[in-house]
DNA sequence: GATGAATGAGCTTTCATTCAT
DNA sequence: GATGAATGAAAGCTCATTCAT
């Protein structure tokens, strides 16, 4: 996984030969891969800098503090999911095609973003009076990604083609039924590929478990 | 020992005649609460104790660890759903009556157990790395549990009532469903009420989003 | 030096023959005499626990933090020299008696308490803008001292027996004059004895350096 | 170098022409204010090259350490006081005008060099124990400085003039007067006016509080 | 001359756990 | 059964200092 923040361009590398490694993007792989595995308390900045082969002290040149690394971690995922959800919306489309497409990029991120996933699962709906500011920093975002999905659910039920039923509760359906299908996989040491379940997982989604 | 919610403290305890409390069980509901609240980690023994109205030496004398703790209040609870489930399994019925009879066990168990599922999801769907002895601890007893409810979506599956899919898919999509519904509404303080979904639920997981 | 603070009560003592020390009174000494040699910032806990003879973590048992216990010695010195004046101003007398009298607790108090004129010397005269709520805990204890001083001065210059100058210039002489004195000696390592010094105190600041 | 007082910052000054900046001397101005502020443990390297607006490589390009910094500016500031009372002295005169000169000079030294006195007063008189070496550094200056004076009080004594107390303990009267009085000031972050005070001052050291 | 990334020793503080009483 | 003082390993974080460029 490569959500790279800050990435240098392209002509700030020296050397194309030696590997000049980008010391701030080597803790994020570290820290991404650790807080996924043990969760934000679990992990130590010592394990996180170990791994990332730099001292302590240089962690913290680079950061201001544990927490605002998996702040920031946090912010880049999400971002990521909101910006692909959205710009596949504005593709256009049906109400059904559209539904499609945010299914669809909501099993891409949870197979591109593996990682992430594990640890935003690990803290976001673990333990949940956390350092409460992380409830702060996510309802934003949350809505900026909710509202439009509801919106759409409420379309398709003005068209006739959605079930009656409360947007909320379809929409936690969507995101309960596709993640839980792609964490019980990815927890399991599975990598996870959206290819073997998404028309599965359209069909349950779309019409049931029951047949007819 | 019972998962009583909202256990009160215990200096609101009236001690009237010989009405002994037993240590061990005001242990259990105040880890629980607190447990649920901040997670296993961010729960300290001191508070328990505090809340407990024990000093912290008698947290000893009664439990070896803090981790066994957790782990029996754990098992506790997954004991309790897969019994509930196995009864209701065993009253036998149609292969959707049963698959009812276990939808409907789920949502009782959230709603009678939230402070339990905080704990839970808190813990368990989080850091997955946790104390590794979890995992193992868990895996039996949700097998226990999953093998038969797998076992009755292949069956109707052999009926031609159920649609044909992975059955561990379906159990996922059930699970998932179910899970992420109350634990929204429980997350954000709400009190489940599992009488305001069950219809949607039951809808939305056999015949789907879509009408027709 | 001993002026400790909840001190247990005689009977409160176990075991007589027996060496039983009061922990909380053992870290008082030692960080008395630890922070009046190196001062607040190059004090550090695991000097004061090891002279203590306890262990670190010990330490925050018994105190909620470094600042906390600094403070708390801080208060009891000023108190106590406080107190000495205030019940020595009350003997009455006229105003040069009593003046006298401000004077010779202000030296007993630099005998009797030099590790703690040490402390407050090297961290109150000393860093201005310290952790800054010093300068607000001692604030009003310090005009509470200063005032019934001023007082004095001006009935004094009412009685046309204190020369006609600021009141606050005034005392400041008189801090100053006897708290260098004391100071130098016991930073050079003498144990201040008030006896050699008083009378040219008094001598000095009553009549000036000048004959006549 | 020269002690300025509230010297601007770096990027307030304007660089017009070819006028150059010294950083050597824009180093010792912030390190001057920065010491004086917080003292010499809690001022920080980092702080200082901030505020001279280099980087923190540049501090060390400079000078071999924080210490060595701090002595420098310690001796510079001593011997501006040691030059200035030794050509007062040697303008002769009687005793009394020598000594009027003496105190002159040090309420000059208070007045012009505030910033000076303020850490002087933060670290010298401040944790004795500091890193001993100052101790040692100072020793020498110190009695080049008050040597003089005491000889001058020991010339008074002899001629009649001044009182037969010891010429030490009238010293240390006469510096824990103007000391007391000029940073008490400076300390409450008034700026020190040696006019309003020094007919005070003098009246006080040379006649005493007392009328008569 | 100047830079800033890197370092590591050292600091304060937390907390599960032990144990004598 | 119950207590609470004591412990020490380990954590997050700071900062003077170094050094390759």
């Amino acid at each position: 996984m490569h959500y790279s923040v800050n990435a240098p361009r392209r002509d700030e590398r020296v050397k194309d030969g030696d590997e000049k490694v980008n010391t701030k993007e080597v803790i994020f792989e570290q820290a991404l891969r650790i807080f996924s595995e043990k969760g934000f308390e679990r992990a130590t900045i010592e394990e996180i800098a170990d791994q990332a082969g730099i001292a302590k002290g240089t962690f913290y040149y680079h950061f201001k503090s544990k927490s605002e690394l998996f702040e920031f971690l946090l912010q880049q995922g999400t971002h990521i999911l909101m910006d692909n959800t959205m710009t596949a919306l504005q593709k256009g489309g049906t109400v059904v095609e559209r539904l499609e497409a945010v299914i669809n990029e909501l099993l891409s991120f949870f197979q591109d973003y593996q990682e992430f996933c594990r640890m935003i699962f690990s803290e976001i709906l673990g333990p949940a009076a956390a350092p409460t500011r992380w409830e702060e920093i996510f309802k934003p975002d949350r809505q900026k990604y909710l509202l439009p999905v509801i919106e759409l659910i409420r379309e398709g039920q003005e068209q006739g083609i959605i079930r009656n039923i409360s947007p909320q509760t379809a929409l936690q359906a969507i995101l309960g039924t596709i993640s839980t299908i792609a964490m019980t996989q990815i927890f399991h040491g599975e990598h996870f590929d959206k290819m073997k379940v998404s028309s599965q997982i359209r069909e349950i989604l779309f019409h049931g478990i029951l047949v007819a």
